[in-house]
DNA sequence: CAGTTAATTAACTTTTTGGTTTAATAACGT
DNA sequence: ACGTTATTAAACCAAAAAGTTAATTAACTG
């Protein structure tokens, strides 16, 4: 759920935004081009992703980034990160391979 | 867009099964529930965000996992990364100012 | 208490997504 | 040339996502 939260690009800024400090439900709308019902929307997305929690304070619900999603995203991650070193072995290989006179196109 | 194309859950699991070398399309479709035309689009949502390229062995086309994308997402996770460093300080922090008597609720 | 500010809920519209089935394309095997 | 295998294209559908406006809730301010 984490990476379809992450998918939209509205969200992402909200979360850079956070990621200086708690801000408000219309503090957060601010920048954007669309109603804030629309970003408090988002927002709940966000929350129920866990990659945000809102607090209150009078009628502000100040928004905090929670990092603990982020965290997991990284650790998915991991098994590819070693994956992107192999295949630039397998790339170095391949580069070896056509000095040799490889046929097949791997082009991009 | 590689945010939104990992968002699928059969795409991450296409990405895994790639992870661990080539494989045609119908080979990737194999485990899924779905009409091969179904997965056949997941993986051209793949491929147009890079995550994947596809080769051509007669009538086969081999599907190959690109790390590219992959590892930018790693690099716009690196801002956070240091965010979440940061926000367990700020735990430890609330944690030291409970024992000293606050009042505000943070949970979760 | 009346009015204002902050945010959410409800009802609705539009677009995108994820899936289907039925063709079409392309290369192989006989 | 004909049938089979692998894949994509087209047309379609239902459900989810992203947005809107109007109404509601809640807490502050004078």
């Amino acid at each position: 759920m984490t990476l379809s939260a992450l998918a939209d690009p509205t969200r992402r800024a909200i979360l850079a935004r956070l990621a200086t400090g708690e801000a408000s439900v219309s503090e957060l709308a601010e920048p954007f081009d669309m109603s804030l019902v629309a970003v408090s929307k988002h927002l709940k997305v966000l929350e129920k992703a866990g990659l945000i929690s809102k607090g209150r304070e009078a009628q502000w619900r100040p928004c905090r980034l929670e990092a603990k999603p982020l965290r997991q995203v990284d650790d998915w991650l991991e098994s590819y990160r070693q994956f992107w070193n192999d295949n630039l072995d397998r790339l170095e290989a391949y580069a070896t391979l056509l000095q040799q006179g490889g046929t097949d196109d791997r082009s991009k």
